[in-house]
DNA sequence: GATACATGTGTAATCGATTAACTACTGCGC
DNA sequence: GCGCAGTAGTTAATCGATTACACATGTATC
């Protein structure tokens, strides 16, 4: 920058106010500092530009992982609505460990992100309080902690789940298994709950961690126990589950009928397609990003509550219904 | 810091120092400072730091598509080597849009990023002299640049297209379409002009975007054409034909055999499951990732070429070979 | 007891920007 | 010709760390 200054004739304070745009500098002036800038091919230091304005303009995103396209969905639509509103977006993966989501969370602390979303691992609000004693202004997507103090973007599912629970026990389903998530997330606990009581009685639960490997175990435990119905409860243990019902040969929705959590690309194309319920994923990103800015601006939004859709498919035997 | 230097009767360098594991302080004082640092809840803000230091620990990593699971999978396996040497990455999303990528590159590099990985959306090599200019430590993955003159590290399937190539033309296949990625990429040149070279004449390429609705767009002139089989160099695009396979009640492989560059975990899920050329894409990750951190500790890495490999299912009538 | 040397700590410059406070100049009215 | 307002630009403090150098103290050597 002093190259800069020197090099159009001036001082390093008007090359500042030409890039930041100023009223005081003269067109004349401005012109000398930018061709300066244009030859000497200058990039200001976004650094040294944050330490002096407390401003990084950069969103933090940490989520449980990434390569769960549920999440990549979220990440994407934040991105796209931090870019529009000229914020950077630096996305930490969790991987599903309560630990390192705590390292991966004071680590964007230390750099300074203007904000900070976050799909907790647990619902152990103890790193939510960390960060709010920081005063970093913070958003909890998909999943909530005890005693949340912050505002909460999620779907809401219920409406589909029970409406899936109607149908599954009106075709005649008598055991239905279903493979929630961890009991130490909001999303593995709320769903399940709302299920089993929509099922009243004819659900049997195992808790699977949110990964393919145990979609397929509890499916093979469900399975054995005799269930005629599976209701998996995200998309990586639907592709785990799917799996095991194809390497045991079965028939869907004739030996056993499918619905899962969170919609796919290619659940169309399987035979017979998948029956879902659908997460708002794009809105659900772009709402967390603007209560995030929001919040930034000073402002105090409110909770976010979209809705999950359910969409029949085949693979629960609709035909039939 | 100024605080915990009162706090603990010292002053600023003797935290510094006791914060950087330094030979000098004693242990008493550092037991001070650190009860100190422990009561204030300080933590050291990085961007000072780094403009001190001139370093971040800190990658880039641009990519042309998150939603893509074969970038997914490499941002993934980059994170991880990264963090085991005590860097974090910053993603960016090129969205396949070569305005879209330097826009990222240039806020990476003004954010003084220590390196950069880059999957360039164009092989164009401009934005690649402009990060070298600046001498910013460079790797490409996946995709090079002409003239490239970093290291470059990707994967090569030219063996396992040559071998498919073979079969689909012992199985009888006259008309084979492909589905080429943009011709001014150097994986959709380089891969198309193996197959077609090995094909002999009976191919007919179309070029695509690397995004689904191409996919299903190529297919659909490619069957109209008299396609038996396809041939799809890229797992979107490749979702997309499935589905206008599917949409026009198509067997596989009785009427049109098909096999897709980038294996999926649902492709086993499909009936008959899909044969598919697959990258090596955590060691891709890794070694990018490794020939970056060589790079900036002043080594002078060597391009790294992985083995795709073709693995045969069943959606090239396999069996009948 | 004076000299040299090691050791632990403090002082202050520095990284590259922003910006408040100040100075210099221009032009205007009386 | 003087004062005043307004404008364009400079000087220097600042953000929060690191680190070269200076300094004070204690120990070893002759």
């Amino acid at each position: 920058m002093k190259d800069v200054a020197q090099h159009a004739g001036v001082s390093t304070a008007t090359v500042s106010r030409v890039l930041n745009g100023h009223a005081a500098p003269t067109p004349e002036t401005r012109e000398r500092v930018l061709a300066a800038i244009e030859e000497l091919g200058y990039r200001p230091n976004a650094l040294a530009r944050s330490l002096r304005t407390t401003s990084t303009q950069t969103l933090g995103l940490v989520i449980s992982d990434l390569l769960n396209p549920f999440f990549a969905e979220i990440a994407r639509a934040v991105e796209d609505e931090a870019r529009s509103h000229g914020y950077c977006v630096v996305i930490g993966n969790a991987d599903e460990s309560a630990e390192q989501e705590a390292t991966y969370v004071r680590t964007l602390l230390d750099r300074r992100v203007d904000g900070l979303l976050l799909c907790p691992a647990t619902d152990d609000p103890s790193l939510v309080r960390e960060v709010s004693a920081g005063g970093v202004p913070l958003v909890l997507l998909d999943r909530t902690v005890r005693g949340a103090t912050c505002p909460v973007v999620r779907a809401d599912g219920s409406e589909a789940l029970t409406s899936l629970a109607r149908r599954l026990v009106g075709a005649g389903h008598s055991r239905i298994g279903v493979i929630a998530g961890p009991p130490d997330t909001s999303t593995g606990r709320e769903r399940t709950a709302v299920l089993t009581a929509a099922l009243g009685g004819v659900a049997s639960v195992v808790h699977g961690d949110f990964r393919q490997e145990s979609g397929s175990q509890a499916a093979a435990k469900l399975i054995d126990d005799g269930a005629t119905a599976l209701v998996v409860m995200d998309n990586l243990m639907g592709l785990g589950a799917l799996g095991e019902i194809r390497a045991r040969g079965l028939q869907i929705p004739h030996d056993i009928a499918i619905a899962v959590f969170d919609d796919q690309p290619w659940f169309p194309l399987l035979d017979p397609p998948i029956t879902v319920i659908a997460q708002p994923t794009v809105q659900m990103g772009r709402a967390a990003a603007r209560s995030l800015l929001a919040l930034i601006n000073g402002q105090q939004p409110d909770d976010v509550r979209l809705t999950a859709k359910l969409v029949l498919r085949g693979s629960c035997g609709e035909a039939e219904l």
